[in-house]
DNA sequence: TCTGGGGTCCTAGGACCC
DNA sequence: TCTGGGGTCCTAGGACCC
């Protein structure tokens, strides 16, 4: 059986997450902000109708913020990925297969359901039940390859005629779709590879789907050549419903002020490593490859630069917090100079095991501590259920005790509507 | 003055093996 | 003068995604 995909994409999930609950801003431009308040990750319709682009630094639109009225938020990840589980919830009543792909986007499995109903049908029973149960917009890309339902999205999400919906399952379909979409929107080709196809003369996507297979695979890569195909309708890309384990673990914040100072850094690299270890036994893995890097800002070429980074093999895997904060540290004064003003940090574990499945080498003298593991559970316990802010959480020394000058800038945040007792919407 | 964070996969090249 | 062939594994860097 042919199979065929979904793609079911939320509209503008950030800005449409923060308007869900301020109805007073329904016709209002919003925009929402990185992390530190930095540049413009999502807009909604009508400040993308203002021309507000994508990723532009905050400082440069103020202009157009005070002229037009332009709302802002700081990025709340805690209400964004509340909103967003509730949508996979609603997607994974209806389709007999989801992969959930990113924090607004999953792939449906939607072969065979043709011989149910119309599968646009589908589609906007999809559309409507997420609209009613969430409140949250999405638009709907119908595909025989996972690639062309991207394309299809994009359709759906550009030509509001199509009602949010788009079945690319007609072959004639995908021609006339494939002829009108630029070669940059589809799924797989970024800056790089645009630049290099249209050297080649190759600026639709029907361009490229028309280009053949092994020469794109000759000149560029296995995976160009498998967007060519995904393009023809060969699904190549399967459907992936459980998430596969991850295989490394960042952690890294841009500073709300220029770090000077060794001790302040120190204490930067001890929270994102707590952080990060955290994450790692939320993964139920360990990790015997820790890396930290440092650099400053590379926005400014009359200052003096310098990134660097540095790795270490820890001598076994672990997700033992003190023994990361150890090796962390240790790499961080390798890595400091004096005299720069550091703009970023970070920290990514890697070369993971599962716990207890690792076979050390015959002459290793060094183990896990024996207090490890409950020692761990308890503290993430405690953090797990201690209110939100520093009082009822334990912590590391190292991670500081006063004020921390480095943390984020998030001064536009929304309250945590649906994760905090406290901060519920008011109805009056 | 002020520019995000967190991931994945592929390839080329070097080290090393017999 | 003239110095093989075939393979694996690891890493760094480059591309992509949202």
């Amino acid at each position: 059986m042919t199979p065929v995909f979904a793609l079911v994409d939320c509209n503008n999930f950030y800005a449409s997450c923060e308007k869900l609950f301020r109805p007073d801003l329904r016709q209002r431009p919003v925009v929402v902000l990185s992390n530190n308040d930095g540049c413009v990750v999502a807009r909604s319709r009508e400040a993308k109708d203002l021309g507000i682009k994508m990723g532009v630094p905050i400082f440069q639109i103020r202009d157009a913020i005070r002229r037009h009225g332009i709302v802002v938020f700081s990025s709340n990840y805690a209400l964004y990925a509340d909103m967003s589980s509730r949508v996979m919830r609603v997607l994974e009543d209806l389709a007999p297969a989801v992969e959930v792909y990113s924090i607004d986007e999953s792939f449906l499995d939607l072969t065979g359901v043709s011989r149910a109903m119309a599968l646009e049908d589908f589609g906007v029973q999809v559309q409507q039940t997420v609209l009613n149960w969430t409140g949250l917009p999405v638009c709907v890309g119908i595909a025989p390859s996972k690639t062309l339902a991207k394309l299809a999205n994009y359709g759906a999400k550009k030509y509001p005629a199509t009602g949010g919906v788009v079945n690319l399952s007609d072959p004639q379909r995908q021609h006339r779709l494939l002829q009108l979409a630029p070669v940059e929107e589809v799924w797989g080709v970024g800056n790089r590879l645009t630049r290099r196809l249209n050297a080649l003369g190759i600026h639709t996507a029907l361009d490229l789907a028309q280009a053949d297979p092994a020469v794109m695979r000759r000149q560029f890569s296995v995976v160009l050549e498998r967007t060519v195909r995904e393009l023809n309708g060969e699904s190549c890309i399967a459907l992936e419903p459980v998430a596969a384990t991850k295989q490394q673990i960042l952690c890294s914040r841009s500073f709300a002020e220029r770090v000077l100072d060794y001790g302040v850094m120190r204490q930067a690299i001890s929270g994102y490593t707590v952080r990060a270890g955290e994450k790692l036994r939320q993964e139920k893995q360990t990790a015997a490859v820790l890396t930290v890097f440092i650099r400053t800002s590379p926005f400014n070429p009359n200052e003096a630069q310098y990134a660097n980074s540095a790795t270490t093999t820890l001598p076994f895997p672990t997700d033992d917090t003190r023994l990361l904060l150890q090796a962390a540290q240790k790499l961080l004064k390798q890595l400091w100079r004096d005299g720069y003003r550091y703009s970023k940090g970070g920290i990514c574990l890697s070369g993971f095991h599962q716990p207890g499945n690792y076979q050390p080498g015959l002459f290793d003298t060094v183990k896990e501590r024996p207090n490890s593991r409950r020692l761990m559970a308890a503290l993430d316990r405690i953090n797990r259920n201690a209110p939100h802010g520093a009082s009822g959480k334990v912590w590391f020394a190292g991670e500081g005790v006063n004020g921390q000058a480095w943390s984020m800038h998030r001064q536009h945040l929304s309250p945590a509507y649906t994760t905090r007792w406290g901060e519920l919407l008011q109805v009056y």
